[in-house]
DNA sequence: CGCATATCTGATACCGGTACCAACAAGAAT
DNA sequence: ATTCTTGTTGGTACCGGTATCAGATATGCG
């Protein structure tokens, strides 16, 4: 109503080129503070403040809103408090289902506290992470949730530089960024590995997502070789297979071990559905799990209970991590709380016993 | 550096309440145009139109912006150019496989282009929806992409009068907010039933999810019955079940329409992994899928290929979507593109046949 | 009743950039 | 040599809010 007349049909050549597009021209909050007859910084209290200002100056400010129907700009108002209402998240990768339990505990909190998620996806990748940490700090987000707990030089010096709290999720690790909330890969690796033990297996396979930028991944591998240690039996190189993701590579690997280690008697999946793909192979193959071999999972996905043999496996808390990292965020961002600074969460996990194993 | 001093540990009470953060007090354009020896316009055009400067001006910039670790403030510029580099997504639910690689489509294309993806779930509730597009367009994004296609009169005015462009998912709406770009539920679920009928299945059952809330839902049970007619079957209440998500939820399905109604010979399930649970089911009582039971499934999820027997399934485009509707939607953020407006893209099914049906 | 204190409101300077236009230098055209 | 372009740079107003402080009104109390 400001810059743009009627949309005048294609006009041929405006002088100005009109390669942008401005994103709805709508009232200003001064708009708004005529119609209401008071000054903006009482429909700026009133809106923001309501108790600084009387009822009835509310009351006006709030119906005047209404009748021409203004929305606050949040671009303006970060700018002049310096202050944002937004929180970025960055993680491996978006289609990934055991991810999305983190961002659902992350989310629920957040948008009850009036903030937005900005989400991005690295790949696995430091540089790419890097980028994103840039970008989401031009646009001033008062918060960074970051999956990867390994990060480029640069992209450190960037946090640091700007302030900005950020919380890790995806390990423990030794010397956290700011804040850490996660379980312990190594831990939970280590942890089933010694139950199988215990459970009277003396030749334990360890399949593992690629371990070539993939902390989470070592640090399985480190609990496996922990556990075995103390198992006292030693490591055999042809037990320990990195793969990738999926069912297909899970049945793969089940094949493969088996065939090429006929004394294995059990198979760990240190990785997303890598089990159910190993059972439905054994099962083709009429290998008895866990008569044949046992199997037993590091994901605690639904469908994992819902096969059978139901899949011994880890429960993670997935959810916990992503609602207790949005807490400490916001706390930090909103109260202040510098006690938290250097915090580090260790949420545990849970063995769950099924028939697989 | 500007406003705070050394950090003062634990200061008693200061004057002004610290209740606020302020997300990193770096350093500005001005500061980099004092450093170049330059003014800010020459700044801001070195590094948003590189090409309207001289090189060595430009040189000049990048050195005094790497010099002093400058990062651009995107609110401000937002905020001055009156045009932003965000896009706001609202999905029903953010833990929702199904969705995750709509949002990866999406994904890719966004960031390509240096804008930002924020996200949030709406629950299937047109009311929360309201808000959250509200909650965006106050952060002035520049395009939004809705799973719904039902909204609130006061959602869609909003979205009008923002004039922001739209790009709605989950169906094919019969008049759109502005683009759609999407399968056809109702086309999908019609032709797999049709396909069915046409292996020679008589009595065909029919579970989708609640359609209370679910236009989606609703869509596909039109096409069930609309199959069923052409087919010249006479729909049967007892075949035709609403029930929630899940592995659980199929597998209970599955039980009762064989019990209740012991002449059903296939199953066809319209929602979210409730086919494999189903088969699961059939597999722990001992009835043969095909033999006593076929079992169909609406969505592509890997697991339905990798169990035994596969299940028969309906490829569904839903990377494609995200890819097409981003596209879709910087095409008119960014070049106007004036003549998408309207479109409705529909990007069809594909029917797997496997061994189940 | 007078003065100190508390509560509410408004004027104004910014937040950190960009749009717009004027100024200026260096060829190009006449 | 003069005028017209074209290309580059800078000055300044402004994007739409909030922080800050000053002024005005109301209240408390001796």
């Amino acid at each position: 109503m400001r810059k743009n007349g009627t949309a005048s049909a294609k006009a041929a050549e405006e002088p100005t080129p009109p390669k942008k597009r401005m994103s709805g021209t709508g009232a200003r909050m001064r708009d708004v503070a005529k119609r209401a007859g008071v000054s903006t910084m009482t429909v700026s209290r009133a809106l923001n403040e309501p108790n600084k200002v009387s009822p009835e100056m509310r009351e006006r400010v709030i119906r005047a809103v209404k009748e021409i129907g203004y929305l606050p700009n949040h671009l303006a108002r970060s700018l002049s408090s310096t202050r944002s209402t937004t929180v970025g998240l960055i993680v491996p990768s978006i289609d990934n289902s055991i991810y999305t339990q983190t961002i659902k505990g992350l989310s629920d909190v957040i948008r009850r506290s009036g903030f937005q998620l900005m989400i991005a996806e690295c790949g696995y990748d430091a540089l790419e992470e890097e980028e994103l940490i840039k970008a989401f700090l031009a646009h001033r987000v008062s918060g960074l949730i970051l999956h990867s707990t390994e990060h480029t030089a640069e992209a450190e010096a960037m946090v640091r530089q700007a302030g900005v709290p950020v919380v890790e999720n995806g390990s423990l690790p030794r010397k956290p960024l700011d804040m850490a909330v996660s379980y312990s890969n190594r831990e939970a690796a280590q942890a089933m590995t010694l139950h199988l033990g215990r459970l009277g297996y003396k030749k334990i396979a360890f399949a593992s997502l690629y371990s070539f930028n993939n902390e989470r991944s070592r640090e399985r591998i480190e609990g496996y070789l922990a556990a075995l240690a103390q198992l006292g039996q030693t490591p055999d190189p042809r037990l320990m297979i990195e793969t990738s993701r999926g069912l297909a590579a899970g049945a793969e690997i089940a094949a493969r071990v088996v065939q090429n280690v006929p004394e294995v008697d059990a198979l760990f999946c240190a990785g997303d559905v890598l089990a159910a793909g190993a059972l439905f192979e054994c099962r083709k193959r009429g290998w008895a799990v866990p008569g044949r071999i046992a199997i037993a999972s590091f994901d605690d996905v639904d469908l994992l209970r819902h096969v059978s043999p139901a899949i011994t496996t880890l429960r993670l808390p997935r959810y916990d991590i992503g609602e207790r990292s949005a807490q400490m965020l916001l706390s930090r961002i909103m109260d202040g709380a510098d006690h938290l600074r250097g915090s580090i969460i260790d949420l545990k996990f849970e063995i769950i016993q099924r028939e697989s194993a």
